[in-house]
DNA sequence: TATGAATGAGCGTTCATTCAT
DNA sequence: AATGAATGAACGCTCATTCAT
């Protein structure tokens, strides 16, 4: 009975994941706002219905994938903490950078899908804890530490990495991803510096 | 008669300066893709089909408004040529913040359409030049002088310019736009400085 | 005094053609149904609003124009009177089918324009008088004297003469309006030709 | 689970059916080009949405249709084949009228559709083959075996009999259409055979 | 639980018609 | 009499959502 329920289970998390999948492949290849359920679910190879089984509609999904790719990044991130802020925030960008690269799709998407919704501040909200507030975690840190100028407050700057990786998903530049963001880090650590320190 | 055509034809300006005007309204309030005509045309206070006798489509709206803007900020900018490129990027940019602060709406609503419009390119194509060209020509001006670092590429750091303006735009923080964007830019400049510069 | 009404009235008259023309042109360009009012005034060089001086609707048009043609064929037929009933069907064919060559557009434009429109009746009933009328009278007179059939009724012939110019306007042969017709008719004489008749 | 989906499937087939019944009804009443889908909706009591889940536009409708007609036309006129030219092509002549009597709708109403939309050859195309050239390919038999006459291309024979369907259909006279059609082609076979055969 | 046919509000767009000038 | 900007009903069409099976 126990491994029956088990089975049922697992049959409908299958479902929900093929779902996600899906669903990521045509963002990825139509956009948010040009998908529609309908194209999710044929991809799938379910019934449009069934697409109301998981999930109550499109932006549910998109904060669905936003959230997964979230947690991977804080996981692999939380891993590294004994550096200087310098060492850290770098190695927290490029890691970032690289994990977004791989889902390029789903930051564009939930930044865009935050502008048109009719309810901007709920997917927003949902989203950013532990990615954005990471961050600012490093750099407070950092300016504390006396490495990092402090006449700029954090979340200033937080954003600023924030707005580097919204772009640059879109950079129009032949510079690849990864690479494109590398450079920018360097002009913003360089900028964020203290001069004085040490 | 002539008095005649002429005060039709404002009444034209005129009506086609209210459908901008609450177009402007609902793109920011819905964002671009959520605003239907049928909207715009109810905040302006016409008919539906008063829309066509002034625009082809929604995204000729945005087009409009864009390039009204972006004549305004290079017209403004063009004004100041002799100053070292440090100075002169700052003004730049405070001037744009500036121009932006008071129509901010529009430039992010142009970016996040380019994601979903069928033809992007056509949209940011026709937009972009004298605007980012003017930044990039700045930056690349200081590089040559050796005022500005040169181991990143022009167009990377004129990217980053383009992503702050976009990206503060929305910003939730407290902080004034024309504040976010001075002191973001703070940063930035003392990024791309070249350290040993006289 | 009466002059400058007189010229009014030649001025009128001369808007009124001008549409006309238009109109005529503008339904053999794009047919009856695509054809706008608006496209009717701008090829006209006139307002749109100064349409409804002069009709009521596209189909007042329509059959305005098609009346004139009418006028037209009945005019240039009425003259031959004498010959052989044969002989004046076939004349009057081509004759008809010379002029509807001209203003093909014509024919065609009032018959769709008769299925599609919400008063069909209307526009036939005020239309066929003296067309289908006049080729009805020079049948009887063959069959009364012997010259044609008379074991098929009048107007059965005459509706075969109808439908050969119908949809000989619309054929997508190789062979000529006029030729076409000439063939066809050729073929309806001698089906329709009394076998014993001297 | 087989029975499940059957069960589906005919509903499926049904409600197509009452779309296509109702098209042709409201194509009969109101022509093709004033009928809207939502008028045929209504007419079907179906909701306009469902229209889009079996066709893909209103000339879908229209092709379908015709294509049906033609099927059943071909279908039935080709159990025929050993008699005489002439007696054939009257038997056909017979048998068209017959089923186009009774689906008379159909026949007129993708002619006028040809003339209005903007892709004619399309439709008539997919349409015409089975049809127009069944009827020539027997009239070219009859100018080979020297029962017909040959100083008339054997595409204008052609064409004429499809003008007396075409505007048969629509006629305002009081004689029942098949027995017009006979009497029509009675014309056409005396005024095509060849007089001196046999 | 899975289904997919049915739905209808909403979209962008057209255009005959009106009316103040 | 001439105008053309304003109008809004109607169009074809899309798609998120529902619900009977």
């Amino acid at each position: 009975m126990a491994e029956k329920i088990s089975l049922r289970k697992q049959k409908k998390f299958q479902a929900r994941q093929t779902i996600l999948t899906a669903a990521a492949q045509q963002f990825k290849l139509h956009g948010f706002a040009s998908t529609s359920i309908a194209g999710i679910m044929q991809t799938a190879g379910l019934g449009v219905g069934t697409f109301y089984n998981y999930f109550g509609s499109k932006e549910e999904v998109l904060l669905t994938l936003a959230k997964n790719l979230r947690e991977k990044i804080t996981e692999e991130i939380s891993a590294a903490n004994e550096e200087s802020s310098v060492e850290l925030l770098e190695r927290c960008c490029v890691c970032t950078a690289k994990l977004i690269d791989e889902n390029r799709f789903i930051l564009p998407l939930f930044i865009s899908a935050s502008e048109h919704s009719d309810k901007p501040e709920q997917i927003s909200k949902s989203l950013s804890p532990g990615f954005r507030e990471l961050f600012e975690a490093i750099i407070l840190r950092g300016q504390k530490s006396g490495e990092f100028r402090s006449d700029v407050p954090t979340n200033i700057i937080s954003e600023i990495i924030h707005s580097i990786y919204q772009t640059t998903a879109f950079s129009r530049l032949e510079i690849p991803f990864q690479e494109n963001i590398r450079l920018k880090v360097k002009i913003l650590l360089d900028g964020i510096r203290e001069k004085n320190f040490l």
